[in-house]
DNA sequence: AAAACACATGAATAACTGTTCATATGTTCA
DNA sequence: TGAACATATGAACAGTTATTCATGTGTTTT
């Protein structure tokens, strides 16, 4: 390894953002990566869902659909209201719809 | 489950895309879903690089980052320019860094 | 109060994934 | 041609993850 080859391998190491911030995002982009997830935001970008709603939509058990749920939660990347007995989903911001679609356009090319 | 839950349901269904596409998409996000994989991208937005530069940018070994390049190679997200002796990663386009960029916005709230 | 309902959650299991080691392929240089 | 170098890849292993089943919690209804 020569000087020149040491000395750009710093600078470009330096420039990028934290470790520790690339492992959260890594964490984050996990979430979109499972297909029950996807798929669960997906339905949510239309509108509001109690959790047997989306299990229905799916076609899968409320159980994989609430232990999904808590993951998207755990990420920030839904809320839940509850009323009585259900408790309806919703996304957390617009940030996640156009992630959701910018990656739609990446593979639909 | 009544007629009207039982409507609603069919027409979210209806409006979904293709469970296939939502499948792809997944493993689009996937590539996302991975610390090394989202630093080598990382570093590739600053330059085109060699295999070993990555390697001691990210300070792991050279067989981890070429197996990780195949991944990103196999979902289109990098492309390879052989010379000589080294092959030289760029990035395949640049949704890469918005899509990137987005996600760090939303962790960074 | 008891039954019915909606949802959450722990444990178990099967499948998947990232890293490492060893080695193979292909290129350059002496 | 042979040694050195850059990269790729297969196999093995450890760690992670998604789903299922069983069950728990909390709310409504009768």
């Amino acid at each position: 390894m020569h000087k020149d080859h040491e000395k750009t391998v710093n600078e470009l190491r330096d420039k990028m953002p934290d470790l520790d911030t690339l492992f959260d995002l890594a964490d984050f982009f996990k979430v979109f990566g499972d297909s029950t997830r996807i798929r669960i935001m997906c339905a949510l970008f239309q509108s509001e869902l109690n959790v047997c709603c989306i299990a229905d939509i799916l076609n899968m058990e409320q159980s994989t659909i609430s232990h999904q749920l808590r993951i998207l939660r755990q990420e920030n990347l839904v809320k839940v209201r509850r009323v009585g007995k259900q408790s309806y989903y919703s996304l957390e911001d617009e940030h996640i719809q156009k992630i959701f679609e910018m990656g739609l356009e990446h593979i639909l090319e």
